[in-house]
DNA sequence: TACATTTGCTTAACACTGTTAAATGATTTA
DNA sequence: TAAATCATTTAACAGTGTTAAGCAAATGTA
């Protein structure tokens, strides 16, 4: 009967080979690459078996950028907890989620990026794209002194402070930036700029 | 002789009428909908004569986003030229940029959106894709009384502008936007914040 | 041990995609 | 009228996501 937990634990490994296949394709060859024959030739497959793991390409692409956001919150909360002031925190995330975006572009471009086919309208219902939001505006709160976290001030300004960011990593994302010299100076000027303007 | 003329003339309008087909099932459909044989459905052909007016799908994708440039750096120019104070220009230049974006939700995608599959490469060599950095940088040149446009200040200085109004776009294009008012609160208050940091 | 059933996986197929080459039939040229 | 060019279509190729049918080995049952 030990056997069940043996298969269990096998069909679990090819779920995540699955996954760990596909992210290599896709950050080798990009989102458009990826195909289910191809996955399963990385996983010494045919493709039809995908679809005892996954309903569909498209789950996959969910699963990936689901993965994406934890990866993403794990990194916040990591350089948060490094600093108690909340000022300081904030900086240093936005500037953890601006090395997330180069270290993971196509990851982030699932997450994030206006994209032409894709996951679109699934992304938006993962409860996982909300974490970064929580950990962040969380710092938001207790830099302006605010308990209420679904003010409508906190997140005018978690807006603001997310539009410039996510701005420039996808005008960057696209080659269309400048020097990285320039491209650090604006996100700084601009962190320590909303930063300032919130603080009481 | 003359009705070389009109075959001209009618090759002309094959063309045209391909581009606006793909347009028309691109604003209808989206990106991913667009296919050859779905455009040659709409202008009553079959589809490899499409293949006689352009190299590829990737060449038509190209073309629309280049019409979109176009068609930006006209609204820009426009409202433009209704002002004759270089803040006021940015001011309603940017507000323009922002109409267009969600009047031409797809064609914006093309034109700046990180897009998954897509001409991204090629839309760089675009030269048309300049055109609005030509005509807005010209404001921020007036207004700091600075003549060299390519000088680092301006470019900075415009990539900050175009950060937060690119990202608060598609932000908002995502459908992870707020209301409307926060959105237009935030895009303002960043609009006349960088005017007036750049005013003399 | 012998038969029945389930499981894991593959092959084959369908409907679609972009794209190219060959065939067809009409129009112009000589 | 015959030849040549042109516009257009049909057929085909290689690829895509996905589903259904088949097979063969492992398992359960008597």
């Amino acid at each position: 009967m030990a056997s069940k937990d043996r298969i269990l634990r096998l069909k679990e490994e090819t779920r995540s080979s699955i996954l760990d296949a596909a992210l290599r394709i896709v950050k080798e060859e990009g989102w458009q690459a990826l195909s289910m024959r191809k996955i399963a030739d990385v996983i010494e497959y045919t493709a039809p078996i995908i679809y005892e793991y996954f309903a569909n390409k498209e789950a996959i692409l969910l699963e990936l950028t689901r993965m994406g956001y934890l990866k993403l919150a794990k990194e916040l909360e990591e350089v948060k907890s490094q600093n108690t002031n909340p000022a300081d925190q904030l900086e240093v995330m936005w500037l953890a989620y601006w090395n997330f975006a180069f270290a993971n572009k196509e990851i982030y471009q699932g997450m994030f990026g206006i994209t032409t086919s894709c996951a679109c309208d699934m992304v938006n219902k993962l409860p996982e794209a909300e974490l970064p939001w929580d950990i962040i505006s969380a710092s938001i709160g207790e830099l302006m002194k605010i308990d209420d976290m679904d003010s409508e001030i906190i997140c005018t300004k978690y807006y603001t402070f997310w539009s410039i960011v996510h701005g420039l990593v996808s005008i960057n994302l696209l080659d269309r930036g400048n020097s990285d010299d320039i491209n650090r100076q604006v996100l700084r000027d601009a962190i320590t700029g909303i930063i300032r303007s919130i603080t009481p």
